[in-house]
RNA sequence: GCUGCUGUAGCUCAGUCGGUAGAGCACUUCCUUGGUAAGGAAGAGGUCAUGGGUUCAAGUCCCAUCAGCAGCUCCA
């Protein structure tokens, strides 16, 4: 007999061949008829996986998934994975399949396939999906012995598989599949009973993607879809997606104005228009305002920076390919730069294109006495790198640290000058491959909210504790109080970390140890930390459930160390500092794109680019309109006034559109009492009052930085992020 | 960078079989002078992304380039 041991704590007994179906039977049919799989220990499983086979404690800790369980849901979206790809292999011929795993809200599966699938053809895979589900076939499970795994999917012709047994799945002596009707795929499972248990299923989107991830390997299609057991469930997923793609930043920044990227300017390189720009710089100046509270010296730095200085830091060639390329003062300075690569090479240059290289190089002024001397590719290459040092060659900054680093260096630093926190926001220039570029969350010319601390080893604790403060304090000023920090540290294994032990363990243990106190939600990840240390970045979630990660943390112990920064301690000896990096917005583009998604364009009054609407009833009225825009814009407020001709309907109709927070309707009698009749964007109309109460309350409104509304209608919550899981081996 | 899709007025989009360009909104002018989400009329606005090609004829078909979108790969 086996022990099974249930949610509840009973512990009942059951024959050896018992299966979590056979154990719901025993409580009843009911359950029986629900149960779509189990969770065994750790471990999800097919409901009718035998329990003896389970290797962990006794008694075997069971708890049977329903339809109302997550987990299980993620189980329903793999099998309907099979479901489509059955479906695409009667459709198609010559389908291979690749992988087919669960993701958020739903599932997706690779196919190579010579067929280009298009969302011509979904109505048709839809429909075959529907026939299979319709006949609900259960899925079976079952094991063969390595050799004839392989042999199945060579029969199969999926050629794909065998390679991933060959290679993936090296060390597996015995493979699972599943057989659901004709349909056999390698897989590990679990699955659902049958079929018939998928209610709802869309498929979404077809794209391209590449065998394991290897951008020279095979082209593959992926077919992604989602399914739920409940069709409501599904229509509320579809609803929230739909309510995404109207805060599309890029969508709504055009409508009102905000930003622009236009072709004439470059790709990835944004317009500010001036609304947006409005809200950039108040976010900028209630940053930088923070920031001389707590210590901060602003210092500027140039867009450019010597090309040495990024060899020194270590940047230069390493990310050369994701910078803007190199400028060079002398002509021939680009073809010197060309020339070293190339001889660099493996095939290195041959006599004739050497020559050529030599040639053209004189001609654009190249003095070449001392390298036609030289004979081995070493001196060659040395005697290249010599004249280029001797021109000037300047990079387009692409991050700030080496110039914050240069200013720490600029003059001698004691102890008693500790820490030193040197601000800037400093546009920062990438050359991002074009596939990535998105909106303004992924652009190529970008301005962090940059710091560097530089202290000593004793002090990181406590300047990583302000700077903790810091970003939540900026966060929760804009209403973004839902967050977590992911702490990553290094993998204690690995020997790629710079720095002494002693200064990690005790920079690890100093971050522990401050967010432990602090109260945040914080997950820790081994071996995610840079190589130059450890890190921590907020993972914010918007008013719809999405997760941004914004602002970050991280301890350096390389810069300092190859800037040979130095300050002169108690002992009056030199030590080494260490530098903090830090960036409570990220950059100034991805967090305005980011606000305007969540706040749908409709900005707090203290972020809104225009706070008040002032609504003139007719022309009879626009001297005293004009004279409340001036009262306004004295008293500091972002205020524009109505003048056309049109209707006051109209009027409203238009600000309301635009999202302004408050308009202000004058008509003859306000204008014979000094009142404004309010109007509240979200609340409607407020009422008559006079103009200096109103005055009073939008102030307040506006230096309580108050959030009143973020979602535009209550949005559905999206469940929190299972992990991506592989259902393959 | 890779795969696929897309590019028509400031915006959102129609445009049939290849036969010489259309709507709504926005804009300008005029009329209207009003009480909380669209008053009326007229006008202006386009080398159909760019460059080639096929054709008697190209917005429409083909190729290249540029740009956008989705995904993959990448992100100091």
């Amino acid at each position: 007999m086996l022990q099974i041991s249930l949610p509840d704590g009973t512990i009942v007994s059951h024959p050896e061949d018992a299966t979590p179906l056979s154990v719901a039977e025993s409580i009843g049919s009911r359950l029986a008829k629900a149960v779509i799989a189990a969770k065994v220990g750790d471990k999800i499983v097919d409901a009718t996986f035998p329990l003896r086979n389970f290797s962990g404690p006794t008694p075997i800790p069971l708890r049977l998934l329903t339809d109302r369980d997550p987990e299980a849901l993620d189980v329903l979206r793999h099998s309907c994975a099979h479901v489509m790809a059955r479906a695409v292999m009667r459709l198609y011929p010559d389908v291979s399949l690749a992988f087919g795993p669960t993701i958020n809200n739903g599932y997706y599966y690779d196919f190579f396939l010579p067929h280009k699938l298009s969302e011509e053809d979904f109505p048709r895979i839809e429909q075959e999906m529907a026939a299979i589900i319709q006949k609900g076939e259960p899925f079976e499970q079952f094991s063969l012995p390595r050799e004839d795994a392989m042999a199945l999917c060579q029969d199969m012709n999926q050629l794909l598989k065998v390679e991933h047994i060959e290679t993936g799945l090296s060390s597996h002596e015995s493979l699972g599949f599943y057989r659901q009707g004709e349909f056999v795929d390698l897989c590990r499972g679990p699955h659902i009973p049958d079929a018939g248990r998928i209610k709802a299923f869309k498929l979404m989107s077809v794209a391209g993607s590449h065998w394991k991830g290897e951008v020279n390997g095979p082209h593959l299609q992926r077919l992604y879809g989602t399914a739920w057991f409940q069709p409501k469930d599904m229509q509320a997923y579809l609803e929230q997606l739909e309510e995404a793609k109207k805060r599309d930043h890029r969508v709504i920044g055009k409508k009102l104005g905000l930003f622009q990227i236009t072709p004439d300017v470059g790709q990835g390189m944004c317009l500010w228009m001036p609304k947006g720009a409005r809200i950039r710089s108040l976010l900028e100046d209630f940053l930088r305002r923070e920031m001389l509270k707590r210590g901060y010296e602003p210092v500027y730095s140039p867009h450019l920076g010597r090309v040495e200085l990024y060899e020194t830091s270590g940047h230069f060639p390493y990310y050369r390919d994701s910078q803007f390329p190199p400028l060079f003062v002398h002509d021939a300075g680009a073809l010197v730069d060309a020339w070293c690569r190339r001889l660099n090479e493996e095939e290195g240059l041959n006599a004739a294109q050497e020559s050529h290289f030599l040639q053209a190089a004189e001609i654009l002024g190249f003095d070449s006495a001392h390298y036609r001397k030289v004979l081995s590719k070493e001196e060659k290459l040395a005697s290249l790198n010599e004249w280029q040092r001797q021109h000037e060659r300047f990079l387009v900054k692409p991050m700030n640290c080496p110039h914050h680093a240069q200013i720490f260096k600029a003059q001698p630093r004691s102890y008693r000058n500790l820490p030193l926190r040197l601000f800037e926001f400093g546009t920062v220039y990438r050359y991002e491959q074009t596939g990535e570029l998105n909106g303004m969350l992924r652009v190529r010319g970008l301005t962090q909210d940059d710091a560097h601390i530089f202290c000593t080893s004793d002090q990181v604790e406590q300047e990583f504790r302000s700077t903790i403060d810091l970003t939540r304090f900026v966060l929760e000023s804009v209403g973004l109080e839902d967050y977590r920090v992911q702490l990553s540290l290094r993998d204690p294994k690995s020997d790629k970390y710079v720095g002494s032990e002693e200064n990690w363990q005790k920079a690890e243990a100093a971050l522990r140890k401050v967010l432990e106190e602090s109260g945040l939600n914080y997950t820790s990840a081994e071996g995610e930390a840079a190589f130059y240390g450890p890190k921590a970045d907020f993972m914010v979630r918007d008013c719809i459930g999405r997760q941004w990660q914004l602002g970050t943390v991280q301890l350096d112990y390389n810069l300092p160390e190859r800037f040979q920064l130095e300050y002169t301690g108690a002992d009056n000896k030199p030590h080494r500092p260490v530098m903090i990096h830090r960036a409570p917005f990220g950059s100034m583009e991805r967090f305005v794109g980011m606000l305007t998604e969540h706040f749908a364009g409709a900005f707090p009054m203290w972020l809104a680019p225009e706070q008040i609407r002032i609504c003139p009833l007719s022309e009879k009225t626009n001297d005293y309109a004009m004279e409340l825009e001036r009262r306004f814009t004295e008293a500091g407020f972002r205020v524009t006034t109505d003048l056309r001709g049109a209707k006051v309907q109209a009027k409203i109709r238009d600000a309301q559109l635009e999202l302004i927070p408050y308009m202000a309707v004058v008509g003859p009698r306000e204008a014979e009492t000094e009142t404004i009749a309010l109007r509240d964007r979200i609340e409607g109309e407020v009422g008559t009052k006079p103009v200096a109460e109103i005055l009073a309350m939008l102030q307040e409104e506006v230096s309580t930085r108050r959030i009143r509304q973020t979602a535009t209608r209550s949005a559905p919550q999206a469940e929190e992020p299972l992990q991506t899981t592989s259902h393959e081996y």
